[in-house]
DNA sequence: ACCGGCATGTAACTGGTTACATGATTAT
DNA sequence: ATAATCATGTAACCAGTTACATGCCGGT
């Protein structure tokens, strides 16, 4: 379960409530693994009654609570024990490239169309990766600098390079997909080009 | 639900029982959707229920049954309409770059461990994936051949074409995870010979 | 007699999505 | 007043995994 490990990670750089968690990996950060509060509140009572979180009680206002949970040092020792292990990867399950390999099967006009916004969207995903790189290698993220002001400077820098390099990795297989996608799209332009294609497999 | 256009497309190229669907779709076959047979019998009484696919019964045997699942004319508008279409991509949550953007939180022997084995088994899907994309080319996986034998011969090019297409882009995007994964080993390497890095943080 | 492959299903569980539900605080 | 944001939860549902369950057929 890697949502819980998310959450273990995310709480080494600084205690959070749920809901700043729930807004740290809602799918728009730019972050690498994206979840709800639906799913955010009962994994942290989970990791609570495990001890590898514990929550300091607060109040907003007058009568309303809320839970700040902090990593304990179980936690991080469970946190390390999975990051250091190899885990086999779950078998990927690439809509896109299920819907590419029949995309033989329909007018070659809507499979080009598919292709070029894959490769739009995938574009824009290297784009946001590399400036979210940028920053970690600057070490210019809000969450980094938070993380800095808990750890010893010379680690620093070592965060920035292996942080960065992540994000960047996820740039170059954006663009790798984008990459294949538009060869592909233009492939099949240069053969409408030469001869008509049937459009229905027969 | 991809699993039944997954389904939808496989069943274009022949009919087939539920049995021989699962072991297609087995996570072996180098496949781009995998999925157990205990995901595959629902699905298929749900395809045949909407009248996507029909159920020819036959008999294994004495007494035993089999069915073999074609699809409908339906089933083709269905798989067309959704092939033709741009579906948004669900949000990717790759846990090794949720592991590799805490890896600068351990010793750094375990990191390089854990990277060089990415490396190792991207490069091993890579090569799996290039394979079938040179038998796709060719025309020779056994199930482009039985696909053959029931489409017009002036199709088979372009098809051959867009699928070995698709298994090269599958492949190149592993040679990216490899490439990335790869430098951020060396990088650390590097490091470990030039200084000492505070094998935990702090 | 026994084993491996063919063949079909169900059940329990886990992880993730969407919708339902509530209410306080803060800024306009 | 009222809307946005902070804050916390539950419930229903869908997809996928693992385990349970059955039984025939063909080969050794």
């Amino acid at each position: 379960m890697s949502l819980r490990h998310a959450i273990l990670g995310v709480l080494t750089a600084r205690p959070m409530t749920g809901y700043e968690l729930s807004q740290f990996l809602a799918s728009s950060t730019g972050w690498l693994w994206s979840a709800t509060h639906s799913q955010i509140y009962p994994a942290l009572a989970k990791l609570r009654e495990q001890g590898l979180i514990e929550g300091i009680e607060g109040v907003r206002g007058e009568s309303l609570r809320k839970v700040e949970y902090r990593i304990t040092e179980a936690g991080e020792r469970e946190l390390v024990t999975w990051l250091s292990s190899w885990h086999d990867l779950p078998d990927e399950r690439d809509p896109f490239l299920l819907q590419a390999v029949f995309l033989d099967q329909v007018p070659p006009a809507a499979a080009i169309a598919c292709l070029r916004k894959y490769v739009e969207v995938q574009e824009a995903d290297a784009v946001r990766a590399e400036q979210h790189a940028a920053l970690l290698a600057q070490g210019e993220t809000p969450l980094i600098r938070e993380r800095f002001t808990r750890s010893p400077a010379e680690t620093h820098e070592y965060a920035m390079l292996v942080k960065s390099a992540v994000f960047r990795g996820q740039a170059s297989v954006a663009r790798a997909r984008a990459a294949w996608a538009g060869e592909l799209a233009d492939l099949i332009e240069a053969r409408i080009g030469a001869e008509p294609i049937p459009a229905e497999r027969g």
